[in-house]
DNA sequence: ATGAAAGCGCTAACAG
DNA sequence: CTGTTAGCGCTTTCAT
């Protein structure tokens, strides 16, 4: 089965290859008859341009890249969805990839981007600090805009203000009475913890309060981790009173922990979630969360990206946005008496 | 910002383009004084190789494309991770598309990967029966494997056996003394849908009942549908007494909606799930699910792709795996006189 | 083992 | 408006 091609199509038509390239790119110079017969000859010979061969010659892709740490993170993939609409409409199509947060698969994913010479990359990174990886990142020759990350280089950078929202949530938690909240989020070596660290460290200076370090747990940002760190916590026993899930998809994890271990949410422990969820929404009671609007997010993503291909010489912008506490049914007062609380378990 | 080329490569490295382009690509033939002076120029220079180029002149992709109705769905997930190592591993790169369910799209993605020369395609589709889809999926020259589809053609096709899996979670209602029991699923143009509303008669045809055709409801796949059928059905006087949610992420829009009811699963309603998640699990109760091997399968449908690659003129295979009914505690008794029924809702 | 040169499928510049 | 032709970056003969 012969590869059909443009020649194949100029000879039926019986025109020249270059008057079929112009029909093909809709070019408005060519004569309506012939037009129509190149036409013509396309769909008999079912012909379909070589991507590879246009951008060869074109010099350019038109593809944009995406590196996310799992794309299954349903925020995530509204994230990605309002961003590829915008890509779509200005042309460019969009790779999507996962680095599942490990370095060596975020190398090579960056490897083949450079190899399809994609012209702009919204992504995240495993490690703000690992020199391989800004090494990698620097020799991109497209720009790049990181995502919820801190990192040296002439990058666009999009946050979550994390900081505020861990913030709000520790706010409201001491409100109740609150005193013992274990925070479990990621390695500090990437911003949306350190930011998680500082909200909560914040919130309890404003209440002249200590923290105890044993409570700021950064062991990493996922379901797994969020299981082992909760099940650790409510062993102790001086154990917390309060969680708060610092991680996009952590909470699953942490409701399995606690069920595990026969507690009642919120009689014997209060939750916030680090995002909202159906898990988070269905859960009885519901989870109070920390909520953003990523379709937003994910649409500026996307037009900085792209205003950024227009003009590169600009200065780097940055820009966070700030999560929203929402408050459902996950997080109850408590008897201010450290001794009460081991009797309302019994109640 | 000039792009660097082979060309580029071979003039540093004082040697011809033929012998760095041997070197890039690994040939056992250079003498190794040569080999070093080329790899030396390549790190200099910052260069990788054009990827269009490469396969311009190759003729060859080695891609291979996948689409999935929604990659956010964890089980696909799963799925396309586990095809995913298997194509890396003979070679070969995945580009990874959701179709959304909808006809364009899919039409466009098809286009797309014509246009990029991909050598093998995982796909479903949002209908057996269009004409359009079916025309364009044979006009394709590369292999296509369906998943979860039933179509004409000389494709491979992969299936979930859906008609056991809701044959043995009617059996199991039945035994319970469900009598009312609610599928929920998608349109009848789709193959999961019809296989399911085939196990559902079944388990009835066992047992010698007869099945009500109100409550077979073939709307949708998607979560809103299940909110919404649910809700519907929840509201009439003889409402079902338990819910099997017909498709891979429904249950959180049939949870949702008995949720709304303020109905208690399971005393007033039961509940199966139509795959397994973390909100099943976690959920209060713990729903049942039917469950599938998703990586198994994944894995599976790249072996046979793969193999097709291979040898394209062999007889098409078709394979099916049956899920498995995990019970949990979404399911109770219920008791036989359908009179009694509404009382116990008061209780 | 190496270099020169042809050419993959396509676009764009040029001449007519 | 159309045809001819150079050449995008690369691989792969074909000589040497």
């Amino acid at each position: 089965m012969k590869r059909i091609t443009i020649r194949d199509v100029a000879k039926q038509a019986n025109v020249s290859i270059g008057t079929a390239s112009r029909v093909i790119n809709g070019a408005p110079n060519v004569e309506a008859a012939y037009r129509t017969r190149v036409l013509a000859a396309i769909k008999t010979l079912g012909f379909v341009p070589n991507r590879a061969a246009q951008e060869v010659r074109k010099g350019r892709s038109r593809e944009i890249g995406i590196i996310v740490r799992d794309i299954t993170t349903p925020v995530l993939a509204s994230f990605v969805r309002a961003a590829q609409d915008l890509f779509e409409e200005a042309g460019y199509g969009l790779l999507i990839c996962s680095s599942d947060n490990r370095k060596d698969r975020e190398l090579e994913l960056l490897r083949r981007f450079r190899q399809r010479r994609i012209e702009g990359l919204i992504t995240t990174t495993s490690s703000e600090v690992d020199t391989d990886l800004a090494q990698a990142r620097n020799d991109l020759d497209f720009p790049v805009l990181m995502f919820d990350r801190e990192v040296d280089g002439a990058h666009d950078i999009v946050q979550v203000d994390h900081a505020s929202g861990v913030n709000q949530a520790v706010t409201y938690l001491l409100s109740l009475g609150h005193r013992r909240i274990l925070l479990s989020t990621g390695p500090l070596n990437i911003y949306p913890a350190r930011a998680r660290v500082e909200g909560y460290k914040r919130a309890f200076a404003a209440q002249r309060l200590d923290v105890d370090p044993a409570l700021v747990r950064t062991a990493g940002f996922d379901a797994a981790t969020g299981f082992r760190e909760t099940a650790v916590a409510l062993e102790r026993a001086n154990r917390p009173s309060a969680i708060i899930a610092g991680g996009i998809d952590m909470l699953p994890g942490v409701l399995k922990a606690i069920r595990a271990t026969h507690l009642h949410v919120p009689r014997d422990i209060s939750v916030i979630g680090g995002a909202d969820s159906d898990l988070a929404l269905l859960a009885e009671p519901a989870i109070s969360v920390l909520r953003w609007n990523f379709t937003e997010i994910g649409a500026t993503c996307a037009r900085m990206l792209l205003e950024r291909i227009e003009a590169a010489d600009t200065e780097p912008r940055r820009l966070a946005f700030a999560p929203e506490l929402v408050v459902r049914d996950s997080c109850a007062a408590v008897v201010i008496a450290p001794a009460q609380k081991r009797e309302s378990r019994q109640k």
